[in-house]
DNA sequence: ACTTAACCGAGACGGTACGTCCCGTCTTCCG
DNA sequence: CGGAAGACGGGACGTACCGTCTCGGTTAAGT
């Protein structure tokens, strides 16, 4: 999180933080009008109100700081209440799921982070802590609930249990995210519907 | 298919195939040598012994090339041999798809036209139209055979057939490239049963 | 003049003189409105409404074909009418050679040929012929004409007679395409005044 | 005299001065060896040293550049040593002068620019600024040592003085360009010993 | 209050790739 | 076979950013 890798100091003039701030800010802004290909150094910069050598003292590349400005859209996470049912369950996460990535800044810089992991393994690692793990929460306290209320059956076998929990998020994550973006289509509450029984059907059997 | 957008012409010297075929060629070879980032149109026109026009003149932009030449592979790869049963069909696409998007080629170009795609309509439709709405019939296919086998039944509604069939896509391709790409875990054999099965309870249901 | 130096031939469709024409006259126009520097083969053709190939077979490069395009234009001489002095014949000389360079196809097209001739030998020799010794009898007609008034004094001396017309006409010309083209200055009546004084005062003296 | 018509800066790190020098010196040496139509922008940046960028943030062009490039050996070349008579003096100027115009870097780009100046105001501005008017002084240092030596009369008018100078100005150096470039004759002694007295006998008219 | 060292803005620098323009040549089809 | 159309290989163009490097000027901690 912190930009500056610079070593300890004692005398000088201290970095502003303000400037820090501006940065992330910007780059924010940058990210959703310009996409990840279009966004330069120079205009992030100028947007700051920051010369570029601010930038360079602090992040060593664009990637950096992307990753950096990025990462605090992801902080807020995504709840889970209880609306009765496993169906009710996950016809909510899906369209909450949906919502978030139809926002424009979130679509586009998640889909700039993944991207550019397919190249960069800290990245990835980066990633999967900060975003991936935390929701995968959501996928234990849903079955919880369902196995509270008699809807699934209880597993015995916890590494079972686990592996079953990645694969309903990958599921459920996978499907969103692809509709979403890929096939570009609404999750409206008919999909979420749809995918919810299906999903269902699934575990039952 | 045709990677030319330019309208139907009668006369004047027709557009070498032969040229279309080296720059495609050239691109994917590239694109592993180098990755996304550093593949440029001069180095691909040099590989295929073609002027950086000739290239121009097919495809706008790094984006569409790529796209096209990656949805070459997609169309080499993605078969869908009778395997006796809808269980091993799906094994047999979901291991085919991973196997795909563990080559380092068609990772990094299929994310990054993804991630581009969320700020560029154009790049979108090509995208779907070329590999997307491809894809989609080893689902058609899939289920024709299912229901021959008499694995699943005969859906009356032409409309909730398509709907149903987009699900399915969804859900298989968007599980495969989570898993693989956001999750960053393999996809062996084990998980394609896992999976599969979820999916047929689901569809029986 | 005759564009096309192609062999004797026989059969086959005879090349339309039409499209000779319609060349030239696209290629002045073209002249004119881009000079020689922005003129294209391409823009040429497509004016005449004729192929860029027709182009290539009558002349071998740019340069011929506007030569022979802009020769036409010098093909009118400046006349010399007797103004009843020699003051007001060098006046009206000078006024009416300027009039000729203020027009923009002149003065681009003779500018362009100079400045192509001094690395086009054989160029610079056929606008000796074509422009520069038509116009030198206007000065022995000038001479000529003053001397029958008792203004100047006749030269015995046939070759010094020679020099000095070749040296007044360098004078003039060169005078006038300075003052117009480099100095970038209007010929009025009062420099042609100016002009004439100072070079009738030379040659009495 | 300075190339770059950037407006008065204080901040940010200047123009390297060695650049200009070392641009324009590569430019007169491509000059040389390749003439005006090889002459490339690229190739004159490599002979410098310098990136392409660097050149263009001076010059919007090529012909500008050729421009500054050329006037300066107009500024080495035309000096007016004092040779004692006004007719040795104009003798002198002129044999200078022709001598210049024979070398071929100078004759082929002067007349490039001036040709290219009939349609470009911009470029016509700046070669009065960078060689025809800094050649001026000539002729008013010539005349100002002629009065002074008492051979021409002073002259109490500054606007008819001014006039005359502009006069004589066109009609020395529009002769020997004339003489050289398209009579395509050479300036030899005799030639400019009759054109001094041409000259010198009007001027004492 | 005075150094002094690191900061800051501005912008020039050497580079790389871009996408465009035009060249002069070459197919292809039509009349 | 001439001609229109237009694709071809090639070369230069002028632009946009990159990441680095001076500049002159500012600002706070340590004396």
């Amino acid at each position: 999180m912190s930009p500056a890798p610079s070593p300890a100091r004692r005398t000088g003039r201290p970095r502003s933080p303000e400037a820090d701030r501006a940065i992330l800010e910007a780059t924010r802004a940058a990210l959703v009008e310009l996409g990840w290909g279009k966004l330069t150094m120079g205009d992030v910069a100028a947007r700051a109100g920051v010369a570029k050598t601010t930038l360079y003292r602090r992040w060593a590349s664009k990637n950096e700081l992307v990753v950096d400005a990025v990462a605090a859209l992801f902080d807020e996470q995504l709840e889970l209440p209880d609306l009765g049912s496993l169906q009710a369950d996950i016809e909510g996460v899906v369209l909450r799921f949906a919502a978030l990535l139809e926002r424009p800044e979130t679509k586009t810089a998640l889909m700039a982070v993944v991207a550019e992991s397919t190249r960069d393994d800290a990245l990835r690692v980066r990633i999967r802590g900060a975003i991936v793990d935390r929701q995968k929460r959501l996928v234990l306290l849903g079955r919880e609930r369902a196995q509270e209320r008699g809807e699934l059956p209880y597993e015995e076998d916890p590494s079972a249990a686990a592996r079953t929990a990645d694969l309903i998020f990958d599921v459920i994550a996978g499907a969103v995210v692809h509709r979403t973006l890929v096939s570009a289509e609404r999750v409206d509450c008919e999909w979420a519907r749809g995918f919810a029984a299906l999903l269902i059907g699934g575990l039952r059997a």
